[in-house]
DNA sequence: TCATGACTTCCGCTGGACGGAAGAGGAAGC
DNA sequence: GCTTCCTCTTCCGTCCAGCGGAAGTCATGA
């Protein structure tokens, strides 16, 4: 295992979290054994914790023995700030897209060198989709990728640019290509992928802008971009003015994906 | 027994994870004072967890001093396994279905004596509207609600029948009324509410059936219902036999919701 | 300036966490 | 059926990490 979150924190809080750091979207569900090493621990301290995390509802237990994330925790990471004013203003919006579209519609904001994905409509015709609310997926390979990595610090570029890792056959690699694809985006005002995360799946993507700052991408995904392109830039480019419209009246979206202070306007109702 | 957050709980792992339960619906931040107050424990104990907390990211501080969930937990949230098969099979009749109506559409499952709300999506024109993801509302006094509590067991009605608390000057709290209503729904196939809940709201409900049990209910809020009542449980049948159709080819989306009780197997035996 | 309240740090005591080792449980294999 | 193998569970003596009262620091506001 790559040096994950293991080494086995000092202290116990930070056990009992590498157990819960050791779920990813790749391992939703872990046998005792597993879970243990992954976290870096021996196996009755994992079984002693588990059991803490078991009875408090963080994990669950399911009937075949493994463990899954539980409820509890689900219901208590729902109160995080991630971009709520983000989502709530920009919801509605997202609706009318994809009314128009009939595509899967992506909400993302950049996350250091990576995509992180808030909010997602898919529709029912939907290809192969590989990213949930809360994916994080390269900027070099997908439609808002590209647009969020267009407009990011210098310092982000270099990041990605210094690994491109191939993920299709289409999957641009070569540094020059995609550094004069972006600078088309900043000209054109979207940015498109032609399967270059899956085969299958192409996207075009827009800037969400608040106070003159890119804080957000809008895509969509669909099988084929030969056909109407220009509609879908259109239909993608009225919904992130809208929501920009909106993000205006908004206090603080802002600070890219870091911990934005939670924006008292939207939050209870005083 | 069925204690709160509180009585700061033996282990240090239950005591850092009754920090994390101090946070709800209505406290989305709080100081640190409040917070170890809430959790049941000194204050620099809870000084001391929350510093781990914070390094994990399960916690965030805001520049002003106070604590939110942070990004870490929402990430590790998502994995749970929440209805995970019902939400992604019902996304796109939800699109739908507001594509139709331009309506705030819901999707919520029975929580004990609660409806969980597992889905939302929010028109431009929204009501004040007090369900977000993850909420729970009394079964009582909700469209959703009344369509659960209509096909809940015998055990359940008697508990939400025990307590039907006033929300505002319509709620129905006459135990015969309620009664007679939820015959009504059964009858008719859908629960309607008018103001109970919240003023200036009204909802429409209909059931989404899982080989030939109700697994959920899905609704609409709008502000009235007297104009276009039969339009929207049109709607709302066609979008839930949709989802039932589709619920059909996959394997249990019961049973998720089902273990909510404290489930006896880990209990007394360690 | 002083008072107040919220947060942070200190430090000696102690009780809870640690984890090796041994015991159950169960599913494949002989 | 019996054996083997693997995963999970329980036990228990050692000892160190967590505990929290008390004192210190930093803002704010009177």
């Amino acid at each position: 295992m790559a040096g994950n979150t293991g080494t086995a924190g000092r202290s116990v809080t930070s056990r009992a979290l590498s157990l819960l750091a050791a779920f990813d979207e790749d391992h939703r569900r872990l046998a005792l054994t597993v879970l243990a090493e992954r976290a870096g621990m021996p196996l009755p301290t994992a079984h002693r914790l588990v059991s803490d995390l078991v009875e408090f509802g963080a994990l669950t237990r399911t009937p075949s023995g493994d463990y899954v994330v539980g409820r509890r925790l689900w219901d208590i990471g729902l109160l995080a700030p991630v971009q709520s004013g983000l989502r709530e203003v920009a919801s509605p919006h997202l609706q009318d897209l994809y009314g128009v579209t009939r595509a899967t519609v992506h909400l993302a904001v950049r996350d250091g060198a990576r995509a992180l994905y808030v909010d997602r409509l898919r529709g029912h015709a939907s290809l192969p989709i590989v990213s949930t609310v809360g994916s994080r997926l390269p900027l070099h390979a997908t439609g808002v990728g590209k647009v969020l990595l267009a407009h990011a610090p210098a310092a982000v570029q270099e990041e990605v640019f210094r690994e491109l890792p191939r993920l299709t056959p289409f999957t641009i690699t070569a540094p020059g290509s995609l550094r004069r694809q972006l600078t088309l985006v900043l000209r054109d005002g979207f940015a498109t992928t032609a399967e270059e995360l899956g085969l299958g799946a192409c996207s075009v993507a827009v800037p969400v802008v608040q106070r003159d700052q890119v804080v957000a991408a809008l895509g969509v995904v669909v099988p084929s971009l030969t056909r109407d392109r220009p509609r879908l830039v259109a239909a993608l480019q009225v919904a992130a003015q809208g929501i920009s419209r909106s993000l205006a009246r908004v206090p603080a979206v802002v600070g890219e994906a870091a911990e934005n202070s939670a924006p008292p306007a939207l939050a209870d109702g005083g």
